[in-house]
RNA sequence: GGCGGUGUAGCUCAGUUGGUUAGAGCGUUCGGUUCAUACCCGAAAGGUCAGGGGUUCGAAUCCCUUCGCCGCUACCA
């Protein structure tokens, strides 16, 4: 029978729209679990919606909907966001499914008749206006509010507490015997640190909110939110259901893992495996922790930095892009940078160049030199053909062992030891000249193989990661369908192919510089939407008394000579002198008409020649999309400043 | 303040249990090649392996210490 492999991501939270640093654990439980499938295991991969909370109803009131219509969009518009990225989860579980609520409301009821979940009160400190509690240590300075920075006050509310010090001795005892259970060590050291500190019992139920699953015993309490959401990797499971054959399959099977980010490390690597000690589950998953995308910007903006969504990168330069960037660039354990640059190098550098160019040379030489068609070729091999050989069966050593420790980059960079292996053989062989020498058509028709199946075995390591162009990269080669799999991932399985007559690239090569541009701008621009009443635009007193703002008399006023919309005014501005203005104003102001009036104008701007003309300042006028119109003064004295 | 991590070529990073000339990719310079998406291949320049001290026949690698950065955590105000 098949071993079995189940893994999930967290249930995301909708509190706002899934940028790349979101998208990427679900990327690497797909991946990995594509992996796994194409080595023959029977898997599971679970992703989902945690939809309950405070939050969630406040916004849904905002909107003036009732919370499940609000949640039911937001999961639609997540799960079409994975069908485009070609996310293959088996499940998508929501909280406020039915299926789920029975299972946590049982869950809740069992700890609280075995006295593992008590009732007791909660001391927090109340913020009125934005109606929730705090602890003590999340508040800012003077016990302000962490959200709005309003005074709090000290308050209690009843609560269950969910007994974490009982266990918290038999978790050390755990994590000691199950060194692999926290992936990467670094998180495992932080769990340990914080658990010998002691812990203290978690508040598990509100009552100052309605959104949520329903304290059966005590229908005034909802359940808060670590027990509804951590549930859910048993819910989705038919735990505690007729049907639980799912969980008996999976959870028991032989691979459990939670990929989780570091910021929620805490809840899976400490109350996740106490509820299961509670709930008497043998815990037999793993967590694994990464690192988040940051998004570096240029000089462009001092400030964070933009937000970058997968669905512009998949519109502009397509999924396999888009998935290949994310999985290669994240260091294992730690954080990883996407900026417009590295994203466009990796493209060109490593798709591009190095991979789709190695296909693209391989199937015109097949083709110019042999019609299309190769065959294996044994004979007389050279120490070129025995090294490349070498690399290749090395290469999928390590990609196995990489990819199963959920080392994924590592992997990739594996394979393209082989695609740079490969490379090098070329010129190593130079087939051109022995193109030139009818005796070594063997030995040529041998390279040829040799890299055919190079790139069949690369193929074959990268369907997990990059799914439209290893397909396409078989189809243009003519791998029939038997020798895609992963059972023929080694050397010589080939006999003889037949490639496409017109090979077309696997990856368009792009101009770095005009990319990048494009995706500063586009981050940018999603920056600016997102913003919605940002400081950033604001001006000091100081920077605006910069600016020397004068009344001014239109002494003289012509057509600029050469420039239709353009007015060349000469302009008196009483202690400072007459100058010269030029302003855009033409197409709604005839020269004579302005001539006597008084005007603003800024009169310390830098001077400039516009189309011939000096113009030493701004004229100051209002528009809109249907006309123009010059702020006039009445009664000033031309040279009288304006604030 | 405590704990953990980290500081290696211009940039991003690898460096296994301490062992001959410290590596890769990108960038730079030079050269080769033409099958290919002006791609690919090779070579060179470039490092007091954060600073100091120590252990050792020998340390980027172990120990002590100083400084910088990151993470977790505490406390004061």
């Amino acid at each position: 029978m098949a071993k079995t492999y189940y893994i999930t991501t967290p249930i995301y939270y909708p509190s706002g729209k899934l940028h790349i640093g979101n998208t990427y654990t679900t990327v690497l439980c797909d991946a990995l679990r594509r992996y796994k499938d194409m080595r023959g295991y029977d898997t599971f991969y679970l992703t989902g919606m945690d939809e309950h909370g405070k939050k969630i109803e406040t916004v849904a009131k905002e909107r003036n909907l009732p919370p499940i219509k609000h949640v039911d969009e937001i999961a639609e518009e997540t799960e079409k966001l994975w069908e485009r990225m070609r996310i293959s989860h088996d499940d998508f579980i929501r909280t406020t499914e039915k299926r789920h609520k029975t299972v946590v409301q049982k869950i809740f009821e069992r700890l609280l008749d075995q006295g593992d979940i008590y009732p007791g009160m909660y001391e927090g400190y109340y913020c009125m206006h934005c109606e929730s509690f705090f602890t003590e240590s999340q508040l800012e300075e003077g016990n302000l509010c962490p959200d709005c920075g309003r005074e709090t006050s000290k308050l209690q509310e009843e609560s269950y507490f969910l007994r974490l010090s009982k266990y918290e001795k038999k978790l050390l005892d755990f994590i000691e015997k199950n060194p692999g259970f926290i992936t990467p060590e670094s998180r495992k050291n932080e769990v340990v640190a914080f658990l010998r500190q002691g812990l203290q019992d978690l508040s598990v139920s509100r009552t100052t909110f309605d959104w949520g699953i329903k304290v059966v015993s005590n229908p005034k309490h909802v359940v808060y939110v670590w027990i509804d959401a951590l549930s859910n990797y048993l819910s989705a499971l038919g735990y505690s259901t007729d049907d639980d054959a799912k969980f008996q399959k999976y959870w028991f099977g032989d691979e459990v893992v939670h990929v989780v980010g570091k910021d929620i490390l805490r809840f899976h690597a400490i109350y996740w495996p106490i509820m299961l000690m509670a709930l008497d589950i043998p815990i037999t998953f793993r967590l694994h922790v990464h690192g988040f995308y940051m998004q570096k910007e240029g000089k462009m903006s001092k400030s964070k930095g933009g937000v970058i969504y997968p669905d512009t990168l998949i519109e502009n330069y397509g999924l396999d892009e888009l998935r290949y960037f994310l999985l290669r660039e994240l260091p294992y354990g730690s954080d990883g940078v996407f900026t417009p640059e590295s994203f466009i190098d990796r493209i060109n550098f490593d798709l591009a160049n190095d991979f789709g160019n190695l296909l693209n040379r391989t199937i015109s030489m097949i083709n110019k030199y042999f019609q299309g068609k190769v065959t294996a070729y044994s004979e007389a091999t050279t120490p070129y053909d025995e090294d490349l050989r070498k690399v290749a069966e090395a290469t999928v050593a390590d990609y196995e062992t990489l990819m199963d420790e959920l080392k994924v980059a590592e992997a990739i960079k594996t394979a393209w030891k082989l695609i740079s292996r490969a490379n090098k053989y070329i010129d190593e062989t130079t087939p051109w000249l022995l193109a030139k020498d009818e005796s070594k058509s063997g030995e040529l028709e041998n390279v040829l193989y040799h890299l055919a199946e190079s790139l069949r075995i690369v193929g074959i390591l990268l369907r997990p990661i990059l799914l439209e162009a290893s397909r396409a990269l078989f189809k243009q080669l003519g791998v029939p369908k038997s020798l895609r799999e992963y059972e023929t991932v080694t050397f010589g399985e080939l006999s003889e192919i037949t490639v496409t007559k017109k090979p077309s690239p696997l990856f368009p090569r792009l101009d770095v510089k005009e990319e990048v541009q494009k995706l500063q701008k586009v981050i940018r621009g999603e920056e600016e939407s997102e913003k919605t009443e940002e400081d950033e635009t604001l001006v000091s007193l100081d920077d605006f008394t910069k600016l020397d703002v004068r009344v001014a008399k239109v002494v003289e006023c012509r057509n600029h000579p050469n420039a239709d919309k353009l007015l060349v005014l000469t302009v008196d501005v009483g202690d400072l002198g007459t100058r010269q203005l030029v302003a855009g104003v033409a197409k709604h102001y005839e020269p004579k008409e302005l001539e006597g009036k008084l005007v603003v104008a800024i009169v310390n701007l830098e001077p400039v020649n516009l189309r011939g003309e000096k113009s030493e300042g701004m004229l100051l006028a209002g528009s809109n999309e249907k006309t123009m119109e010059i702020l006039f003064v009445k009664d000033l004295e031309p040279g009288d400043p304006v604030q």
